[in-house]
DNA sequence: CTGATAATAGAAACGATTATCATTACGAGC
DNA sequence: GCTCGTAATGATAATCGTTTCTATTATCAG
């Protein structure tokens, strides 16, 4: 797991340029939808590497997760790096990050109910923003 | 949305049997896996079908779906057809359901603090059973 | 500056799901 | 039972997000 003596991760233009696209950008946004905002940009960055960053990034708990409804994974950096979840626009992708903590409890006491270890649980909230609204 | 008279949703040897791998599989499999039970077991059906009849029984609420962590999409035929959750075993696929008045309130009020409307929720838990305990 | 190697990016591969469409077979009406 | 319109089937091809491959480029410690 050591890095062998005098290697680092290196800094380079299309890590800050993604990293920079996903602050900039205000909702969850998929790995695509990302690589197209930055040739916007006029950064010149590939679609593998756009993968390989957000992959790096949502490893390290840097950007949050999910997958919408059609089984695509977008991605968001989150104000808050504690444990939360969402409530997300179908339309515009906007979301808020809300917090539970009966949530929490209910899926730990279930799962000990069940006899279930390691348990992980998804919780994503989906629908429309006041400005979408039907 | 009216039928032309005289013409029925006609009954097929693959529906039936389909529904019957379903009845008899006790937890969440994936469609590929149907299709290689019904294979098992002798019956000749095209994935396509497999494919065709799930969608249709998971549309009817015949059937429950969820999401598995690779994005792979698992059916079950559920006791209840209330709603409800599901707690899951990553490894063997086997199910417990789970009913939570406390989640569904929060959804509920979660959304409405945030002026959201026509809000959906996925709540799914992931662990390992007895059985597979590490 | 230089060399070892981490990082890049286009292309090809992948895998689950869906669309196409020629063929099969259910079943309502006789 | 037989016929016929048409729903259902299923092999094949297409789709699409994502990952792997690999030759090339660029970073940075020494
Ligand atoms: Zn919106
Ligand atoms: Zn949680
Ligand atoms: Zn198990
Ligand atoms: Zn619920």
């Amino acid at each position: 797991m050591e890095q062998p003596r005098g290697t680092r991760v290196r800094g380079t233009r299309q890590a800050s340029a993604v990293a920079a696209a996903l602050t900039s950008l205000p909702g969850f946004c998929s790995a695509q939808e990302i690589h197209a905002e930055l040739r916007r940009r006029g950064e010149t960055v590939g679609l593998t590497t756009v993968y390989r960053h957000l992959q790096v990034l949502s490893e390290q708990g840097a950007v949050d997760t999910i997958r919408d409804p059609s089984g695509e994974t977008l991605y968001r950096q989150c104000g808050s790096t504690a444990h939360h979840h969402h409530l997300t626009c179908r339309v515009c992708g906007r979301s808020v990050e809300v917090e539970g903590r009966v949530v929490e409890q209910w899926a730990e006491k279930v799962a000990a109910e069940a006899g279930f270890t390691s348990v992980d649980h998804t919780v994503e909230l989906f629908g429309l923003c006041p400005d979408h609204a039907a």
